[in-house]
DNA sequence: TGTACCAGACTCCTCAGACAAGTAGACGAA
DNA sequence: TTCGTCTACTTGTCTGAGGAGTCTGGTACA
């Protein structure tokens, strides 16, 4: 007894042909057999056919063209972050945040503009004012951070970052609760130091403040 | 004249649904309109909304539940990495390289099992030995700073590294057809050494290395 | 011999209609 | 109130039909 059947036709369709993809039975760029030969060979009608291509589609693995054939784009689906992030713990993510938010605030040292340092000070302080509430603090305090990665000027370091913090946002916001001592004095001379750093275009700093601040962080989640 | 209908109708209908959802009409959660409702108003047939909303169910906008109805899954999709790293330049991808790669270095000194250890010596050694090649050698230099991130055991950074590295091959092998001198052997010695660093487990040197290998790098690219 | 054109086969695209399967809310009985 | 049942509505699936674009091979012409 195999679930009875939950998934809807198209969907399992499409996990077929993914995985006929992955298996190589097609190289990239290949054209796939027409939906008319597929159906009856997935058992299924032509519309299901139709709409577990189009599923596909949408996750880039395959590219329809009229008149021509259905085409592999991709040998493999791109796993989504989230399930990345979720599967890895909060400790390898925290690690990868240091990766990103130490590089960037060197960067940001070297490159930071006069409004890039404006705003800078300006999330700072905003954090200030937000020390007592919950989650306005861990906001402020992701903003704070933001503000530097944004002035090391690099699209993907930036990306990155974002891709990041909304998973810690809930273990943060727990460990604090925990913890009781949110926003504590040290850690606002931390934060002060870090903007000093950037402003100072003294990178080593930067990216040693930036590193022991994560770090812990880190001890702290664990 | 407007292209005169390049995309299908449900590629068209698929990319008004995701403005509409982007728009924010409808809450993280909600339940769309019936298709039997969408299509007049998208002014497509039932089928074709329906292969709209399965392409959007692919990109993970949308989720369908049988009887229930239709509803918002994420406020936006996911941009593709692809379009990002495009976007941004050779020099960010690298600087996010060196983010990710001497973080990387640094935690395989510390956590190295031998297993890992002899992978890396494999990697190498297989990297000296296709010198003269330039597709082999740029491939097997990567594989060896795989190696490296293999053993720093953070799945993220193993995910980043993979996620970067295909959009260097190509200009790595341009700049080294052109600079000629590839497989020199201060190359060889500094990789030499980068490896040692993490057998020795001297993480502050591993990151120095495979810091500055990569800042070489850059420079020798732009 | 080589080029241009054309017809036909094949492909995906779109629609309409029908019925099955699942869900959720209304309604009434205990 | 609580529980079942019934009904309206939703998505899921299939079929048949025709439209539109693409590719191939043959044919006529230069």
């Amino acid at each position: 007894m195999t679930q009875a059947r939950r998934a809807p036709l198209a969907d399992q369709a499409a996990e077929i042909l993914l995985d006929r993809v992955r298996s190589g039975e097609w190289e990239l760029g290949e054209k796939l057999p027409g939906e008319t030969t597929l159906a009856p060979q997935l058992g299924v009608g032509r519309s299901t056919v139709r709409e577990a291509i189009r599923q596909l589609a949408g996750r880039g693995v395959l590219t329809t063209r009229q008149g021509s054939g259905v085409f592999v784009a991709a040998l493999d689906a791109p796993e989504e972050w989230d399930a990345i992030l979720t599967r890895s713990g909060i400790v390898a993510v925290i690690e990868a945040r240091i990766a990103i938010e130490s590089e960037a605030a060197a960067l940001a040292a070297e490159r930071r503009t006069p409004a890039d340092l404006r705003a800078i000070r300006r999330a700072l302080a905003l954090r200030e004012q937000h020390r007592t509430e919950l989650d306005s603090h861990v906001d402020t305090d992701t903003a704070f951070h933001r503000a530097i990665v944004v002035a090391a000027h690099n699209p993907i370091l930036l990306e990155l970052f974002d891709t990041f913090t909304p998973r810690l946002r809930a273990a943060m916001i727990d460990m604090l609760r925990l913890r009781g001592d949110h926003g504590a004095n040290p850690d606002h001379v931390s934060h002060e130091a870090l903007a000093g750093a950037v402003a100072d275009r003294d990178a080593a700093a930067a990216r040693a403040l930036s590193r022991a601040h994560l770090s812990s962080l880190a001890a702290a989640l664990v």
